[in-house]
Parts: structure tokens; sequence; C-alpha cells
RNA sequence: GGGCAAGUGGUGGAAUGGCAUACACGACAGACUUAAAAUCUGUUGGCCGCAAGGUCGUAAGGGUUCGACUCCCUUCUUGCCCACCA
């Protein structure tokens, strides 16, 4: 009988969907454990990323089965969002019949690769089921003031015509689709995340096992940086300017000051002065360029004096004031301090305009009191304070903080934290999103929906052509509404929720997908959360996981949880990789993953993908490797024809060992090597010949990564239940120490010879053995040995 | 410019202070076969040597240590993230 794959999968992938096999619910007695991957987007293919993805999850889902913990597997779909526009306009159809297409086949690919999902928990965002909650959640955050409309320059991308937050901005472009991103004046509604910014950071402390790399991303995102706001008072008249700056010690350097082209006062400075038409010039081919050109840091900096003075507060000289485009007004105050001595862009500035320039760091073992045309870059770095009145002689680490408390003191400065940041835009100008609930009235203004009126639901016959404007405005039955305060005739609003919102909250959702009282069952949640273990991909370190940690934690606040943080343990798994590049569709290098299925087996590509590198580093795609797993898995298949009555006592051993390493390297997410050793044993069966006991253990350990496989080989060797319901082995450590160890030798550092010792020898008894060993004896000569190291159970060393 | 990660055979990778290259792919040889495929059994880092064995070897250089792929310092390369951030 030969490896039917094609029969298996099909059988037991029925059996489990038909048996309920991994529904999940409250027990109060078995230990839980929630396991969730990033939901995918059904673009109605999977790919292998997908793949690798929900490969790496389900079998640490189904380990953790075996282990007998109460499992919750859930999946579904992050269904709104442009794609399905722009796939229902190109093929004459409506985005929630393409979606709801596209989510059907999805289902069927992801049922082909066997993953142990508690289907009864599906859900898609689009369902009005679903959405209705994103908007009961707006409206918690409208209450609270978290939720809010406001005017300001937003970042538009002209080809999906609309908005994007910061976040969805990358090296200038769109996120999705590349597009120069443009500034433009609009009125949008934000949500509220840096009221949550102080928390965001300092729990990133409680994720001891989220990988370090996206920490810091997140808190390189978050950007707290601690400094004092300087205040600059104008010598013309009593106004102020503020500046911000993180290297206080080096006020006594500040020889100019910078305003940024927006800054608020520069056009007040310049009127009526004769610089005013030359900064008006400038201000205006500032305003002119993208950001993408002006942050690029290898243009050259460029600026104008405005014709006034300030005076600094440290030592009350004038110091002129300059605008220039390398400052910016979306950071700290939009006004900086220049020292050129200690600032690099200052200084290449400052030499461009020949502004002056004064040494007050000194740094070590320099001896150079005055600046000067002999610098040739800015000093950074640690010193002593020089020319910086009674602070003169202190390390500038020291100067740092006695200037703080000085200024704070003499009121001309205040120590302050400025944060990177910045709230976070919700509202796009699309149709496929969850409808903003909100309501404008002409005689009560922006008036929130009632609960009870709950969900907006999304209309589903809006014109959409993609030429722009939100297609919910075209919708005269949508637009029209009453107002819920006066229930006169009102206008609702006609944005939806950017995508993010829908993802920020799911793994709640999945406690109690089909409650009907609020966005989740508290009880549920209490039970099932956090989750364990979260797996996805690295592209989502800073956006998904930045608004999951916030709207975790806005429901901390509502107190619908007692926790702060939502996912305990982070898995970022790497990329598929085919010829050294990512697989994607415009390099056309894909690999499909259902054709591989259809040639191998879900079972062969589950092994493959495991065994080929570490679940987070990349994978190269290797199709040979695919072979070689098929191989393997039918190299096991035949042990079941050649059993014997009572296995070898050297093969029990290797047995228990083979456990003991796959438990751990399991539970450790090194399948890789977990693989390995189940190959090894297969090797040493092969050798020795295996009997039923250690056959089956073998295949219980193989079960989560091949699942089909082990269910079939488990039935066939009489197990009426599914090996699901199997308990996972355990090793007999006494079967793991042997009596007699080798020992390296070594001399030197070098290996010279081994031997074979019984276990718990003394140190005498081995020194008499080892200088007996005429190996040995070739290269210890008639040299005294200076030193003899010995690792018990390892290796000897001796140091002539 | 700042931060983080990585660099090991022909290839994917293993070893995180103690036998470098586990396991696999590929290659080569043998068995089975009329033959091929499949399967099974070997060999497979470089150099020297008939062999026993020796010697070099984990990006480069230095250091700590009885002992370093592993720890420390310097440099190079690659990848990722952030970035005129004051």
């Amino acid at each position: 009988m030969f490896y039917d794959f094609k029969k298996i999968e099909k059988k037991w992938q029925k059996v489990w969907l038909d048996s309920h096999a991994f529904a999940a619910e409250i027990s109060p007695t078995r230990k839980k454990y929630y396991l969730l991957e990033m939901f995918p987007y059904p673009s109605g293919k999977i790919h292998m990323g997908h793949v690798r993805n929900y490969t790496i999850g389900d079998v640490a889902s189904r380990f953790k089965v075996l282990e007998g913990y109460n499992v919750m597997h859930p999946m579904g779909f992050d269904a709104f969002g442009q794609p399905a526009e722009n796939a229902a306009i190109k093929n004459k159809t409506k985005p929630d019949i393409w979606t709801h297409k596209c989510i059907k086949e999805m289902e069927v690919e992801l049922k082909k690769m066997g993953f142990s999902y508690d289907w009864e928990r599906e859900f898609s965002t689009c369902d009005s089921d679903y959405y209705k909650w994103n908007q009961w959640i707006f409206l918690k955050m409208f209450e609270r003031g978290l939720a809010y409309k406001k005017a300001s320059a937003v970042n538009w991308c002209s080809s999906c015509q609309t908005t994007l937050a910061n976040e969805e901005v990358v090296d200038g472009g769109c996120w999705r689709c590349h597009t120069k991103v443009e500034q433009k004046d609009l009125e949008q509604w934000y949500l509220k995340i840096t009221e949550y910014k102080e928390r965001l950071l300092e729990d990133l402390g409680q994720l001891k096992q989220w990988p370090e790399r996206v920490l810091a991303m997140q808190s390189n995102w978050i950007g707290k940086s601690s400094g004092v706001d300087i205040y600059f008072r104008l010598k013309a008249s009593d106004k102020v300017i503020s500046v911000f700056t993180t290297r206080v010690d080096t006020i006594f350097g500040a020889t100019y000051i910078v305003l940024a082209p927006e800054h608020p006062l520069v056009k007040e400075l310049i009127k009526g002065r004769p610089e005013e038409k030359e900064v008006l010039h400038f201000m205006d081919k500032v305003s002119k360029e993208s950001k993408l050109v002006r942050t690029s840091s290898d243009v050259k900096k460029e600026g104008v004096f405005t014709g006034s003075y300030a005076i600094n507060p440290v030592n009350n000289e004038e110091v002129p004031v300059w605008v220039a485009d390398y400052v910016l007004m979306e950071y700290g105050t939009g006004a900086i301090m220049a020292v050129p001595t200690h600032d690099q862009r200052d200084f290449l500035f400052a030499r461009e305009h020949k502004l002056p320039m004064r040494l007050v760091i000194q740094p070590p073992a320099v001896n150079r009191q005055q600046p000067t045309d002999d610098m040739t870059e800015a000093y950074e770095g640690d010193g002593i304070q020089v020319n910086s009145g009674q602070f003169d002689g202190l390390s500038n680490s020291e100067g740092k903080i006695k200037i703080a408390e000085w200024m704070e003191q003499k009121e001309i400065g205040k120590i302050q934290t400025h944060w990177r940041l910045r709230d976070w835009l919700i509202s796009r100008q699309r149709y496929w999103g969850t409808p903003i609930p909100i309501i404008y009235c002409p005689k009560c203004g922006v008036v929130p929906v009632a609960y009870k009126d709950l969900p907006v639901e999304l209309p589903k016959d809006a014109p959409f052509t993609g030429d722009g404007g939100s297609p919910l405005g075209k919708v005269k039955d949508f637009i029209q509404a009453s107002c819920p305060k006066c229930s006169g005739p009102a206008r609702r609003e006609t944005d939806t929720m950017a995508t993010f919102f829908d993802s920020s909250w799911y793994f709640l959702r999945f406690c109690s997908p089909k409650y009907n009282s609020a966005a989740f069952d508290v009880q549920e949640a209490k039970y099932w959360m956090r989750v364990d273990q979260y797996i996805g991909g690295i592209e989502h370190a800073i956006l998904h996981l930045l608004y999951s940690r916030f709207f975790t934690k806005f429901f901390q606040d509502l107190k619908m949880v007692d926790f702060s943080e939502p996912f305990e343990k982070l898995l970022t798994q790497g990329m598929v990789l085919k010829d050294g590049q990512v697989m994607s569709k415009s390099k056309g290098n894909i690999v499909d993953p259902d054709s591989m299925i259809k040639d191998y087996g879900a079972d062969s590509l589950r092994l493959f993908i495991l065994f080929a590198a570490p679940p987070e580093t990349e994978l190269e795609w290797d199709q040979r490797g695919l072979e070689g797993a098929f191989k393997f898995l039918s190299r096991v298949w035949r042990i079941q024809e050649n059993l014997k009555d009572k296995a070898d006592g050297a093969l029990v051993r290797i047995m228990h060992k083979t456990i003991k390493k796959v438990s751990v390297d399991f539970s450790e997410f090194k399948f890789n090597t977990a693989i390995a050793s189940l190959m090894e044993l297969t090797n040493a069966i092969y050798q020795l010949g295996a009997d039923k006991e250690v056959f089956l253990n073998l295949v219980i350990m193989l079960s989560p990564i091949a699942p089909h496989f082990s269910e079939e080989l488990w039935q066939i060797l009489g197990n009426k239940e599914s090996i699901f319901k199997a308990a996972w082995p355990a090793y007999n450590p006494k079967l793991l120490i042997e009596e007699n160890v080798e020992l390296v030798i070594q001399i030197n550092g070098k290996l010279r010879s081994k031997l074979q010792v019984p276990r718990g020898i003394s140190e005498d008894e081995l020194k008499e053995l080892v200088f007996k060993d005429d190996k040995l004896a070739v290269w210890l000569g008639s040299k005294q040995p200076k030193r003899f190291i010995v690792v018990p159970q390892k290796l000897v060393n001796i140091v002539v």
C-alpha cells in the first residue's frame, strides 16, 4: 500500500470538519491556550506567505492540543478595503459580491492545507454583525473625546483618492500604490492615540516575549525625546520664540535661531521689513516642495535671514532669526536654537551663510579654546563645558542637568518632552469600509448616531467608479437622515473608517463572535484573552500592533478587559523567497501553493516549509526540498510494513532522546531541528527495526506537522479515536543516561583522542586512563602537564 | 546620520563557551533492474599523504579564555527599521 496523499487528505479534512474537531469551548478545569495568526485579506488565492504563517501556527496549535491544552485557534477575514473596490470596477461587479466570492475560494484553500481552525468562530469584518461594533467602539471613543474631527494638512494619495495616516506613508509615497503623497487641507476624523503615548511606550517593557526588533520599531515610532523648551524673547517686541533642544548643555553656543517656514511668527517678523519679499518668496518655494524632497538628507539646507534678532536668555546676546527648510513645523516647537559647533546640520548651514560659531563643549585631549576656521565638522560628542558662564568646567552631562534646573528656576526654560507619535487619521473617502456613525444637523451640529440605530448599514448599491470623491456621497437615501437629537432633517457622514480600525480588536471578537450586546462578551474574553501566541509578518510591526495595543488599553479603561496588552508572545515569520527575491506577481516568481498541494500533498508542503528554515528567517523556495519532504513521508509510511515484535534497546533509547528533543524544540518553535531529529529517528529505525510502540510515537510526533498522514497511520495501526485525542509521548529520563560516555581528549585545546569511560568516573581514575592512551603519549612526550581540565561527561583538556 | 539583525561546505541550514558543518538538498559510487524510475547502501569542507594521520578552516583583524562560530573591541559587507527629530 503506497502513500496516497490525495485520498488521505481529502478523507481527514472531511472528518475534521464534520466532527467540528477543533471547536473550542470554555472549560474551567483545563488550561486555555489562545493561538492566533494574523487574519488574511481575502484576495481569493492563498500565497506561500499565508502557507508559512498558518503552517507555523497550525503546528503550534496541534502540539498544544496534544499536550492537553484547551486550544482556541480561530480564523476570519479582514475583508474591507480598497482592492475589493478596484477589483469590482475592473470586473464590473460589486465589492460585496466580489469579496464574498474571494472569501469562499480562500476558505477552500485553507481547508485544503488541513489547518485546525475552529470554523464555528469565523467572521469577516465586512459583515454588518462585525462592523456594527466598529461603530459602537467609535461612539464610545467619541463620547470620551478620543474620536474627533479637525481640519489640518493631511496626507493625500491622488491615485487612491483618499487620505492616509502618517503610518501609511512610506518613503513619501502611499503604502499601497507608492504614488507620491501630497499635502491637502481637509476636515478629517482622528483618534487620539497620543493620549495613550506614555502607556504605549511604557508597556513595551511588559512584552518580554516579543522580538527586540519590533519593540525597537514601536519605541522609535512613538519617539519620546526629552529636553528643554527655551524661551527667546524678540529684540523688537515682547513676543517669545520657544525652541526645543535635547542639548541644553550647548545653549551658550547658540549663535542664531531658525524657524520652520510654516512657523506662525514668521509673517509677523518680516512685516514691512526690507527682507519681507525674499522671505515670502522662500516660504512659497518650500511649500511647493514635496515632503519627500524636503526631508531627503543629501539636499543642501537652504534658508534666509528675517532681519529680526532675539535674545539668548542665558547670556543676553542678540542672535539673528533665520527661516530654513531643514526645520520642521511638525516636530518640537517648529523652531530651533542653532549651535554650529556641536550640531552638524547647524555647522553646514552656518558655514554656508557665514554665521558665527562658538565652542562650548571642549572635546577631551584637544587643546583648543576657540572655534574656528579650522573646524571641519561639528563636535557632537561629550566633553567639558567652556564659554558657558558659571557652568564652565563641568562635564557636559552634568552641565545638561544643572543648566536645565537653573533655567527652570529663572523661568527662561522648561524641562519638556516631545513625541513623534501623532493622532491617527481614520477617515477615508472610500466606499468599502465601515461608515462613520455621525450625523450633521444644521441645528445641533455634529451628532453621534444612537446606539439603538446601529449598524449604519453600508448601502449595497453605491455608484462608484474610482474617479474620486466619496461614493457614499452619491447615495441619496444614505445621506438623508434625521437628527438623533432634534429629529430635524440632517446629513449623514459619508466617510468610512480606515481598515486598520477593523483589525485593531478582531482578536477580542473571536472570543465571542456571535455576541450581540457589546463588541465582545466580557466573560468569554476574560477566559480566552490574552492571545498566548500571535504570529504574523514583520510588515505589521508598527501599524497593526500599535493600533491593537491602543484599542486594548481603551477597553481596559472601559473596564471591559483587565489587562493592558493583547498579545503575550509574538512571532514574526520571515518572508518566502524565490531566487533570492520576495515572491511577487510583478517579479513573476510566484509558486502557487495549490499546485504544490496537488503534486505533493499538503502534508509534504507543510513539512518542507518548516524544515527549510527557522520560522523567523527568510525561506528560500526549493522545489527539490519539497520533493525531499515527500520522500521522507513515504519513507516513514513504509515502516508500517516491517514492524518487529520488540524493538532493540538501542532504538528505544534513541526514541526517548528524540521525544525529549522534539518536545523542547516544538515549544520553542524550532521546527527545523525537531524535524531533523525525527529524520534521525527514522534513519535509526531503518538500521535497527521498530516495533509498534516506537513507530506510533514517531507518528504522534509527526502529527502536528503532517496531520492527515499521521491520522491515517494512527487508524491503520488500530486506533479508533483521532490521533489528536492522544497524549503527547513522555520520555523516560533514566533511559537517557548511558553507562559509558565518550570523552573528548584535548591537548592545548586541540582534539587529540577520544575515550570511552564509565559515567561518574573519578578524576584520578580518569587521569590514569588518559596517560595510558597511546595516541596521547605521542603528543605529551616527556612534557609535564601544567593543568588538567575536566568537563564532566564531555571533555578533558590537558595543558602542557 | 541613528538603531537593530545577520555573515558557517556546491545549496538550505545545525552547533550560543567544550568533537565545526547535525539534518536535508545536490553530486559521486555501489546494490536491485534487460534498462530506466523508484528504493536501498556508501562517500562527499580545502590542502598534504598510498595510508595511518597531519594541517588549515565559521566575512577580515585583534583581544579575553585551558578552550571561541559562540563573549569583547576594530573594520568590511548585506538586510531591515527610523531619519534635516533639534
